[in-house]
DNA sequence: CGCCAGGGCCATA
DNA sequence: TATGGCCATGGC
């Protein structure tokens, strides 16, 4: 089933070069900024930097003025906390996610879920896409999709996160994409409100069975 | 005006 | 383990 889920995706929208960002570091950042809200006021906030977003720079500045900066994209007090603490835990691999070749994943992974601000999902994510490890992520959209496709999810991050690390091959490329589809996808037709008349997994889902 | 967005923390039972 | 309150801006 998560293969086939995997294809639908892949067939109406191919490999998506997922995340967004110009680099590791701003990749990390994006992670913690977009805790949820909006893609759009994540990159006001990133815009707000004018190029400067750099751990050497944010490490030189005060939580304040981080604060400030990322005023956009909500929560800044707390998300201000968490960015200064990830760029500190980062310096200890001197900015280069390379360097941290030698630690195996699951160490990592505990690393970030040590830091104020950071959870599951936020260090899957940082996992994934700035330090190219093969830890599938779990968020809103992810769960979202499989309830209304109408497969049977776990209630627990771990044990639903299992589900895909269990089932599909430890390939970061292709936790990578899963992930980016769900999101593009689900961001477009699964919200809240939905968008099922227009959802090219239409046929194929419950939910949109019965809002259709 | 109210609801919601690519969470996480903390208190409580 | 599982809810509930809280954090906060901006789009609709």
């Amino acid at each position: 089933m998560l293969v086939s889920v995997y294809n639908m995706l892949y067939d109406t929208y191919g490999s998506l070069n997922w995340w967004p960002a110009e680099t590791d570091y701003e990749m990390m950042v994006g992670a913690i900024l977009t805790q949820n809200t909006t893609w759009v006021n994540v990159e006001k906030s990133i815009a707000n930097f004018k190029g400067k977003l750099t751990p050497e720079y944010v490490n030189q500045i005060s939580t304040e003025r981080l604060a400030d900066y990322i005023r956009p994209s909500g929560f800044y007090t707390q998300k201000a906390e968490s960015i200064k603490a990830l760029t500190e835990w980062f310096g200890t691999f001197g900015y280069v996610t390379d360097n941290a070749e030698d630690v195996d994943t699951n160490s990592l992974r505990e690393a970030l879920l040590e830091l104020k601000g950071i959870g599951k999902e936020t260090a899957d994510c940082i996992l994934l896409y700035a330090f190219k490890r093969p830890s599938f992520v779990i968020d809103a959209y992810t769960r979202r999709i499989f309830e209304r496709l109408g497969l049977g999810v776990p209630t627990g991050y771990d044990d639903f996160r299992q589900v895909f690390m269990s089932l599909l091959p430890k390939d970061q490329g292709l936790y990578n994409n899963y992930h980016a589809l769900i999101v593009e996808h689900a961001k477009t037709y699964c919200n809240k409100v939905p968008k099922c008349e227009e959802c090219p997994l239409a046929s194929c889902c419950k939910y949109a069975e019965k809002h259709l």
